[in-house]
DNA sequence: ACGCCCGCCTGTAAGC
DNA sequence: TGCTTACAGGCGGGCG
């Protein structure tokens, strides 16, 4: 579920609520959610007594820094949701598998039906033998440096079908099943269209439509699609999916041209497209 | 070496 | 109405 920019959401607020708050102690109820560990107790003893030092976002990836070289690194996978919950006796969402309690007061609660995501703890020299897929994520399309013109060489050296290529996190690190969608179609391109063979054009439409459809959607904090999955840290739904412009938009008309959105079964995964504003 | 498919889970909703 | 089936934002592994 969550993508770039839902992470990107979360990391923001985090920032303003976790900052230097000390962990008091940790609750794990579903073993699964920790499942890098050897055992829960290696987990909770790794945070209890830390302090929070910083929150980074690594594509769908989040760091949270401790007052020693660890960091709790999450992954909310499809359906996780963390959620900042002041009062500490409120009940707890179903599927609350991890919850973290501030001695300051308050706690962070990891909430996630459907299991996919996880919490871990890592120092970054133990990374490559914790999780080497963290280490292999490609470039992040809003940390500045890149240029259009480094992603052209980039994407000459594949030649992979642009869809498959923007939701490689090898290749480009936060973007899903959603935003790829709408980054194509904000580009003008076809899913199918092979990365090698886009004029100089192309591949600066690319360029900008993934920059600027990331940005947009962050500046609506994330979408949160028909089933309400995605909430940010304190609950809240994002808007994004209201500025949508093919996903979720089957039958409907293109707000460019007026021809109808088709919805394609590709790689096992639902896409979305005009197929006249798309070439 | 790469692309594609499956499995991992559970809640929801469509279909019969 | 109620049971069954398909499907969903992600990702790693294995196969061809």
């Amino acid at each position: 579920m969550p993508e770039l920019p839902e992470v990107e959401t979360i990391k923001r607020d985090l920032e303003k609520e976790v900052l230097g708050k000390r962990i008091k102690l940790v609750d794990v109820s579903l073993d699964r959610a920790v499942r890098r560990h050897p055992n829960v107790a290696s987990f909770k003893s790794k945070l209890e007594g830390h302090k929070i030092s910083f929150v980074k976002r690594r594509g769908k990836y989040l760091l949270i820094g401790l007052d020693n070289d660890d960091m709790l690194i999450v992954h909310l996978g499809m359906s996780g949701q963390l959620l900042i919950v002041k009062r500490t006796r409120d009940a707890r969402d179903a599927h609350t598998h991890v919850v973290v309690r501030f001695t300051q007061g308050g706690e962070l609660r990891f909430v996630d039906p459907r299991t996919f995501g996880e919490m871990f703890v890592s120092s970054l020299s133990q990374l490559e033998q914790i999780a080497p897929e963290l280490n292999e994520l490609g470039f992040d399309p809003l940390e500045g440096q890149m240029s259009w013109i480094n992603f052209d060489q980039l994407l000459r050296q594949k030649r992979t079908k642009l869809k498959s290529l923007l939701t490689d996190q090898k290749f480009v690190a936060g973007i899903g099943n959603i935003y790829s969608d709408e980054i194509l179609f904000a580009a003008g391109l076809r899913y199918d269209r092979i990365s090698d063979t886009l004029t100089t054009q192309e591949v600066r439409r690319l360029y900008r439509a993934m920059v600027e459809t990331l940005s947009e959607a962050i500046r609506h904090r994330g979408s949160s699609l028909a089933d309400e999955q995605y909430k940010d840290l304190f609950g809240e739904v994002g808007d994004y999916q209201s500025q949508h412009q093919v996903y979720g938009r089957e039958s409907q008309p293109c707000r460019r041209c007026h021809n109808k959105i088709v919805r394609l079964k590709v790689n096992g995964r639902p896409l979305f497209m005009c197929e006249h504003c798309q070439i």
